[in-house]
Parts: structure tokens; C-alpha cells; sequence
DNA sequence: CTGAAAGCGCTTACAG
DNA sequence: CTGAAAGCGCTTACAG
């Protein structure tokens, strides 16, 4: 059996009113009574029941995350950084896996509002408008990550992904290419994937580069993705002498499948991916792609989300725009005139 | 403010208790007043608080996962692995990175206690006798990941490392390598350590190939780490043409290295990793090394644990050794005599 | 400085 | 089939 505050205090000889202020520090508590609680706490080897406090007090220190998948090293570092940061401030996280899948989504918002989770952070490549409604419902604070929200009552912490994919696609037109194709996801039309896609048309557009949809490839954003996307593009004989992959892992795919098909990267095709996943540097070639501060981007909505969950924290409603980074790899080189 | 039970039973002219029984789907309640409650739950849009119900059925249905660092790709793939498993039986997670650090590791331990988890799956590469002790103490039912319990008291999901490193050794032998190193962790002389150790060791003796502790290096087992034991190997001029690293990410750092100092792989040198990361066989070249079924460790541990904390599970306590596979890849090759 | 008591929001014997 | 009541383990005004 667990041992609970009425042990301590028989054992003590207090009351458990007395055991619960020497616990949480409430100074006014005579120094040798403190002493004997303390005691009794050791001896008994008591340990506070959270649950009950936070019954209580009506505050768990618990916050949730929603997130697609752990295992995308995207998202990966995006929970570290939340979970350091909680770790600071005496936080913990639940962790749940959303798959995109927007039937989990709305499982996963509904027991983490059960278990009474101060806080939680949804972390998406979209925000439809049925689940926007439910966060703003929810009963916990909520923080978006990698994605704005145009409601007013959230708060979000992203990179610019129109400005991002402007300005790689402005790095490759300098090199000389003219002739791109992208590697998007398979279903995907939601806001990051409208962003990027901006991005990269104006860039196009500015320098009277030729492109239509038809150069866009949809499979799943993994490495047999682009594998397959890769496939098809140079099957079907598009003339292209670059690729846009929506993520690293695509772009990886892409490399490995263009040089099995006997294609030089990057001196017969330039691949870029996104995101600057922590192995970019260490494939052969390097991947060029767009760095996204992930493990931030975690940390900051979770700083955030705390201060909307404690007293007089900052209750200020805002996006915020988190920095990225062109790098310019060995997956990409001047086209040759 | 939360709606409540009380706010229901108001609604639909019915006690708590009531209302209770139809949200737990008891059956003895008359057909007609069940749907006046779910009505008047559906119009108040009340959501049960798991908390309070924690607190009286003395459940969370909520399990503690400590595992040193969830962005190590080893690591990721058994949490998700639980947290899928988690979904299955209506668990939740409380994910806590310890960065093998006994100091977080008690704390991060502490507030899965309090925090009333049912169960806490431990990860680690080493179980020192301290937390044994309080594991076993630990009023949560507890299931260790990748190291197993000798105490009878503890359950655990792991492959055989000195086996799994025996017969990767034994390969390395068939293709006429007799010169080894092994690239290892900074500090560790752990469980696993000493596990893979004999294993390569005893494939070295069984075959009188020489082998002593100079030929192991240290370092942290990462890109980096990887890449400056290489370079140090290398500089010092042991001669070897083998080197068998303690992870991929290490391999595939000591990869780089070898190749920037001139050394072609696998021709100059054949280079092994461990753990099978999702990305191996996506390198150039692709990493030979061990498969340990990560996602299979996480799920089976977690189902294991969900048995120890339901009614009339299964509570034998056991350490289940689950298979690893061999893959031989290029970053290997026969030695030319 | 300390204790008795109410209450956080549920569940569940028990009685009817 | 339904309800009144006790109790899960805490915290915190309130009184002394």
C-alpha cells in the first residue's frame, strides 16, 4: 500500500494539514514540528499522491503533445525541446501520435482535455477549421507548432515557409536551373503545403520560369517516396534539372534512386529537401535544405504554453516566426550552359 | 468553466450516480433514462474528469516511459512502438528523456510515482544496483527495455547483445578480417557494454585472432564521435582493418572520416555499426550492422506492462530475448590477401 | 503556529 | 432501476 499524507501524520503526531504545509514549503510551520514531519516522511518513505493535488488544486503540471509522428526526426526534436523546457519548469508531457489522421487528432484533443492537461501543444502541417474550433474550445491553453493560427485566440511558433521556399528556389534559379519539378506530399493541400508552394511559384514567376501543376509529384514523404517520385520523373521523361523535395527523407529517397538509374547528383540533377534533418551533412552528397530550428520551435511553445497556463503569466496571443536557413549543399550545383 | 457531473444530473433530472453508470456504460440502467443523460451530456458537452476518477478507482491508465534521449533513432522507435500499444488498450504516455543520468533518472522516477503512473517502462544500457532497488520498490509496475533483470523481481524485452555481436564478428572473421577495433562509448562499462564485449571477444579468441583493450576507443557515440575516433585510429597508426562501432550514427561518422582522410570503404577499411537505424541501408555505403527489433521492444515491453497493471493479467516476470538479424551490407568487404 | 472541516469530481457498495 | 452517501488523498480558508 501507498503511504499517505495520514500516515506521516500519525506518525508525526501532527495533523495532515500540518504534513501537507511542511510538504509544499508553506513556511508557516514551527522549525521542530518541521523537523518531526520531515521525520516521519523519511521513515514512512512517503511520496504525495499528484493526483490528488491536482484534483484539488485544479492544475496537473501535466501538458500534452499532438504530434504525427515521433519517429520523424522532424518532429523528434521538436518534443525534446518541449520536454526540456517542461523539465525546467516542472512540467511533464504526454506524448501522442496523431499519424495526420484526424479521427486520432480528435481522440488524442479529447482524452488529453480529460486527464486534465494544463496545457496542450498541437503540432501539425494544417489546421482545419473543425479542429481549430476544438482547441479554441478546449478548456486547456493551446499552442500550434510549425503552423499559424488566424483566429486570434491561439498562439503558434513556425518558420516562414513561403519565404523559406522563395528563397531556395531563388538560390537554385541563380545556380542556373530553369527547369524544376517538385516532390510533394501525396494527399496533402493543407497550409504548410499551400505556403511552400507559394513560395516557390513566385520565385518562378519572378524570373519568368515556364510551371504547372504538372510538375508537381505527390507520394508519401519518405525515403521510398522520393525513391518512387524520382522513378516516375525520370520515366516519364519531364525535362528537369532540379527537384524541390517537401522533406529531407524524400530527398534522400530521390538521390538514391536517380543514381541507381544512372544519374550523376548533383551534376546531372540538383536535389534540395527541407527541413536540414541532423543527417543532412552526413549522406553522400549533402542534402541541401532549408533548416528549421525544430528543437526551438519546440522549446518556445512550450515556454509559451506555460506562461498561459501559470497565474500571472503572459496571456499575449501571437505568432511567432521562428528564423530559418538556406544551406547550400553538395545535392545541388550550377547547371552548366 | 468545466461542466461536471453535478451540472448533467441537473440537466436530465437524475442523480450522479446515474449519470456515472451511463458514461461507464454499466448496464443496469433503464433504456429511457440513458438517453435523457446522454442527451443532457451532449448538450452540456460534458467530458468526464479522469483525474477525480483516477483518484477514486486508483487507476491513471497513464504509463511512465524513461528513455535516455527520444532523439536517438534507437530510442524513437521504441516509444513509439509503446505509445502504439498505449493506444490500443487506452493508455497514455508520459515520455521523460534521462540522458543516462542517474541524477534525472531519480527525479524523472519520482514524479512517475507521484503522478500515480500504473506502470514505467525503463530504457537504458545499463541497470545500476541503486535503480534496481527502486524499481522494485517502486509501487508502479515496472518493465525494463533493452537490459534485462536478474533480481526475479522485474520483467524485460531485449535481444542477446553478446550473441547478436558474436555472429557479427563471426562474418567479419569469414571474410578474412583479423585486425579489429571497436569504436564504444566515452564512459559506459554497462550491461550492454560488457555484453557485446565477450561477444566480440569470444569470436576473436574462438578464431586466436589477437585482440586487447588498446583496440577500443571512446568516445561519444554519435556523427561526431564516430568521425574523431576514426581520425584518431587512424593518426596513431594502429593497424587494423575492421572496426566495429557500438551504433550507426557512429559508423556512419567514422564512415566520413576515413573517406575524407583518403581511405576508401569498404576497400581500405570495413566499417560495422549496431541497431539497424531506419536509414542504413539509404547510406552510401550502406551500413552492415545489427538489427534489433526497436518498435517490437517498445510494443512488447509495453504490452507486458499492461498485463502486470490490469486485474488478471499475466504477472509472470520474465526477460524475453527477441530476435536480431545480421545484415551485411557495403560498407563491409572480403579482405584481399 | 496548528487543527478540524470542507471540498476538488468522481465511483460504488448499499438500501430501497 | 435509481439515489444518498461515503470516500479516493490531497489543500486551504477559517478559527483558535
Amino acid at each position: 500500500m501507498r503511504v499517505k499524507i495520514v500516515d506521516v501524520a500519525r506518525e508525526a503526531n501532527v495533523s495532515v494539514a500540518t504534513v501537507s504545509r511542511v510538504v509544499n514549503n508553506i513556511p508557516l510551520v514551527n522549525e521542530e514540528t518541521k523537523e518531526r514531519v520531515l521525520e516521519a516522511i523519511k521513515k514512512t518513505g512517503y511520496k504525495p499522491n499528484a493526483i490528488a493535488r491536482s484534483l484539488k488544486i485544479q492544475k496537473t503540471n501535466t501538458m500534452g503533445i499532438m504530434i504525427p509522428d515521433i519517429t520523424n526526426p522532424y518532429y523528434t526534436e521538436i518534443v525534446r525541446g518541449a520536454e526540456d523546457v517542461c523539465g525546467i519548469y516542472h512540467y511533464n508531457i504526454i506524448l501522442s501520435n496523431t499519424d495526420f489522421d484526424p479521427e486520432k487528432e480528435k481522440k488524442s484533443l479529447n482524452v488529453l482535455v480529460e486527464k486534465q492537461c494544463d496545457g496542450i501543444i498541437y503540432v501539425g502541417k494544417d489546421l482545419s477549421a473543425e479542429m481549430q474550433a476544438e482547441l479554441i474550445d478546449a478548456p486547456s491553453e493551446v499552442v500550434l507548432g510549425c503552423i499559424p493560427d488566424d483566429s486570434g485566440f491561439l498562439s503558434g511558433v513556425l518558420i516562414n515557409n513561403e519565404t523559406a521556399a522563395y528563397e531556395l528556389a531563388m538560390e537554385l534559379i541563380k545556380m542556373g536551373h530553369k527547369k524544376f519539378m517538385l516532390f510533394f506530399d501525396e494527399l496533402e493541400e493543407g497550409y504548410i503545403y499551400q505556403e511552400r508552394k507559394k513560395g516557390f511559384i513566385k520565385a518562378f514567376e519572378e524570373n519568368n520560369i515556364e510551371f504547372d501543376d504538372s510538375r508537381i509529384l505527390r507520394e508519401k514523404l519518405s525515403l521510398s517516396g522520393g525513391y518512387t517520385m524520382m522513378q516516375e520523373a525520370i520515366n516519364t521523361g519531364v525535362d528537369f534539372t532540379c527537384v524541390f523535395c517537401f522533406n529531407d527523407q524524400t530527398a534522400l529517397g530521390a538521390i538514391r534512386c536517380a543514381e541507381e538509374m544512372g544519374k550523376k547528383i548533383p551534376e546531372d540533377i540538383s536535389i534540395c529537401g527541407f527541413n536540414n534533418f541532423w543527417i543532412a551533412e552526413w549522406t553522400r552528397p549533402q542534402i541541401t535544405t532549408v533548416a528549421q530550428p525544430m528543437y526551438d520551435i519546440g522549446a518556445i511553445a512550450m515556454r509559451m504554453l506555460i506562461k498561459l497556463c501559470e497565474k500571472d503569466g503572459d496571456r499575449t496571443v501571437k505568432n511567432v516566426y521562428v528564423p530559418h536557413e538556406v544551406h547550400i549543399r553538395g545535392s545541388v550545383t550550377e547547371i552548366k550552359k
